[in-house]
DNA sequence: TATGAATGTAAAGTATATTTTACATAATGA
DNA sequence: TCATTATGTAAAATATACTTTACATTCATA
């Protein structure tokens, strides 16, 4: 699975740390999000979304091996 | 945050097996997740949106303390 | 009533998400 | 150049997802 949280947060223009305040979980999370070192939770992924506005399936996509 | 997967799988008629088999988790993951006894993966919440043809957001809903 | 299919549940084990702390680096602006 | 802000990364600790095995229960139906 791979994520567009990097160009969501430039879009609206917010730091990673931002994001992760607003989400409520540590700036690392994020950092680790983005650089595809796990796969988060579902309450994150909505709360993501929602922080984008954006659904679900816009900012995580899933790959052929998922 | 709650989830619909028990409705979805009856409006299409399928059990929780196959439900499991098609999403390649055991059927006790099923089962806990009806019962909201844990969060599944962004993974596997994509993987059941899909299979219900639906998006995340109509199946798990986030609730206030999340 | 007996049988099978679907579901509930529990315990133990493994894998992985997430936090915390800490440090390093890159970029930007005073 | 110096200070600050944003980001990358890593290790240890903790929490939790998910599997496997196993057994119990419910429900429909022969």
């Amino acid at each position: 699975m791979k994520n567009n949280i990097r160009v969501e947060r430039a879009i609206i223009n917010i730091t990673q740390e931002e994001l992760a305040n607003r989400i409520a979980v540590s700036r690392q999370t994020i950092n680790a999000m983005e650089a595809n070192k796990y796969v988060p939770s579902t309450i994150l992924a909505l709360k993501i979304a929602k922080v984008f506005g954006k659904k679900v399936e816009d900012i995580f996509i899933l790959e052929k091996h998922d």
